[in-house]
RNA sequence: GCGCCAAUAGCUCAGUUGGAUAGAGCAACAGCCUUCUAAGCUGUGGGUCAGAGGUUCAAAUCCUCUUUGGCGUACCA
């Protein structure tokens, strides 16, 4: 439907200018076009002159039942019934009208890649939740998606940890530089060695949590097959390496870092940041065609160099994307819970799924912005459970489905016929056309965010039907009401799933 | 010191590429269940968009500076 606008806009203008939103207020129009500002010079009008010929011109589009030119220098567009009656002919007939057409282009997505040496604790959580719905989405959209867990297996975290298990294991005190946190004694009664055990133990989690990994990509593994050296080999053809003071660097300034690298250390060692060049470089010969990777806001020092890196090793061919996922501060009765896994206490990510279930925790870690703390109280979200937006759009979902209980099969006949409707149905239907551009929106962003607020809005949109509006009067279902009903269902359905949640029939 | 991220209602947060009078939820107060699930709906109160400049028809949004907070700044991982 934007295009179709576009289109009639071209003449005069680049399409590309065009914005389209709702307008501040309902009655103002479904959707308004703020294109009057962007001719005043070269046709040498007022805003409202232009606007005013704009309306005039796209009255005759079938789309719409009346278009408005407002004062400053908006087109105000109200659509035609048949428009809404068309749109959701086409949402409940054609299995794949929410569906998009597929693209050639891979999207490489890494992202939780936690040491294996403890379980997962909330922040995972949340880029759990950020990467899994952001590979749906994209997914959804029609590109092809690769979900990887980095898994450092080499470094000296592992290390640390088998030193702990071996002294817990003798009796003897935990190393200076071990881990002592309780959580360690499970590793003691497994057979596997610690850092495969806790591996185990998180992908069981992640399981739970709903994540499709499809696969675990070892860091030991790039040692044992020489990775590590072809890409050094690699840099080093491009001209990108130097030797200085017995190590090897890597010059990332050439590619915006704010200092050079070491790779192997004065002692012949690796640094990390070399195994992981290496796998950023497998990557693109996997086929990545865009690389993304999700880090924790305490890692960001890192961006920078690893960006150079896929730079350099691709050309500047292969784009990474890193998202910066602020941290998750979690709280018990107001007092900070420390999450380190050095210090004794860890609240773990299976702990809080426990206590406040999946659909919820994942809302809730999803819809806030990437980009901002979050403060997190386990007793308030305990509390809040009953209130938490998660139930209320499943609640509406539930709802809908408990109607269609109520009503005999035969009598269950949606019609599409939308010339008398209410105010509060006509809204309705209008917010659920731009589900797809929601979509579309969140996915590009990689912005689940944008999908669950929308969601929530539906969900009030709704309830506020529900409650002005009967769908079975005096005993007789509203045919056009149910056809009302079964588009929300539809939508919320598919939105629900692609945030990685639960739609019930019935709670 | 330098860098990254943030600051919007009492609290938690939206406001996405600059658009019309800045919005929800929670909390507070006042109402709505003989009818499809009240985990719902309706109404009221609540704001110096951290502060100051600048850019333009238009700034919570973009630029500069200041303040406050989180994080980072290793030949650690």
């Amino acid at each position: 439907m934007i295009e179709k606008i576009k289109e009639t806009f071209q003449e005069s203008i680049d399409p590309d200018q065009i914005k389209l939103a709702p307008p501040p207020q309902k009655e103002m129009g479904d959707i308004c076009a703020p294109v009057g500002f962007l001719l005043t010079k070269t046709l040498k009008k007022n805003p409202f002159e232009i606007v005013s010929l704009l309306a005039e011109k796209m009255s005759s589009v079938s789309e719409f039942k009346d278009v408005q030119p407002a004062k400053p220098g908006y087109v105000n567009f109200f659509y035609s019934e048949s428009f809404i009656e068309e749109s959701v002919k086409e949402i409940l007939e054609n299995e794949k009208a929410l569906d998009f057409n597929p693209i050639e282009k891979t999207f490489f997505l890494e992202y939780v890649s936690a040491n294996p040496t403890g379980p997962l604790h909330i922040g995972h959580g949340r880029w759990a939740a950020l990467g899994d719905s952001a590979a749906r989405l994209l997914k959804k959209i029609g590109y092809k998606v690769y979900q990887e867990f980095y898994v450092n297996d080499a470094g000296n975290q592992v290390e640390n940890l088998k030193k702990t298990v071996e002294a817990l294991k003798s009796g003897k005190p935990v190393p200076e530089d071990g881990y002592h946190g309780e959580y360690v004694q499970d590793a003691l009664k497994s057979e596997l060695e610690p850092q495969a055990f806790f591996l185990e133990e998180q992908k069981k989690t992640l399981e739970k949590f709903r994540c499709a990994f499809d696969s675990f990509y070892s860091e030991k593994s790039l040692h044992e097959s020489g990775a590590i050296e072809k890409a050094i080999r690699l840099l080093k053809e491009k001209g990108v390496l130097y030797e200085q003071e017995g190590a090897l660097w890597f010059r990332s300034t050439d590619y915006g870092d704010d200092k050079d690298r070491v790779l192997i250390k004065s002692d012949g060692n690796y640094t990390y940041f070399a195994p992981d060049i290496a796998y950023h470089l497998t990557k693109i010969e996997r086929g990545g065609d865009e690389l993304i990777d999700i880090l924790g806001a305490d890692h960001h020092g890192y961006v920078k160099r690893i960006t150079a890196a896929v730079s350099a090793l691709s050309e500047k061919k292969v784009k990474l994307d890193i998202l910066i996922g602020q941290l998750v501060n979690l709280f018990r009765n107001g007092d900070p819970v420390r999450m380190s896994k050095r210090s004794g206490e860890i609240i773990t990510l299976d702990e809080v799924m426990d206590e406040i279930g999946v659909d919820a925790l994942r809302y809730i870690l999803v819809s806030k912005k990437h980009t901002q703390t979050v403060d997190f109280d386990l007793e308030e979200v305990k509390k809040q459970s009953k209130d938490n937006p998660v139930f209320y759009i499943q609640y509406a979902f539930a709802r809908i489905h408990s109607i269609k209980k109520n009503i005999e099969e035969k009598d269950y006949q949606p019609e599409i016929n939308f010339k008398n409707l209410e105010e509060s149905e006509r809204q309705l239907l209008l917010f659920m056309l731009r589900f797809k551009d929601e979509v579309y929106k969140s996915a590009l962003n990689f912005d689940p965010q944008i999908l669950a607020a929308y969601l929530f809005d539906l969900a009030s949109l709704f309830h506020q039907f529900y409650e002005k509006n009967r769908v079975i009067d005096q005993g007789n279902p509203v045919k056009y009401r149910l056809a009302i009903i079964e588009t929300v269902s539809k939508v919320l359905e598919e939105g629900l799933s692609l945030l990685g949640m639960a739609a019930p029939k019935r709670m």
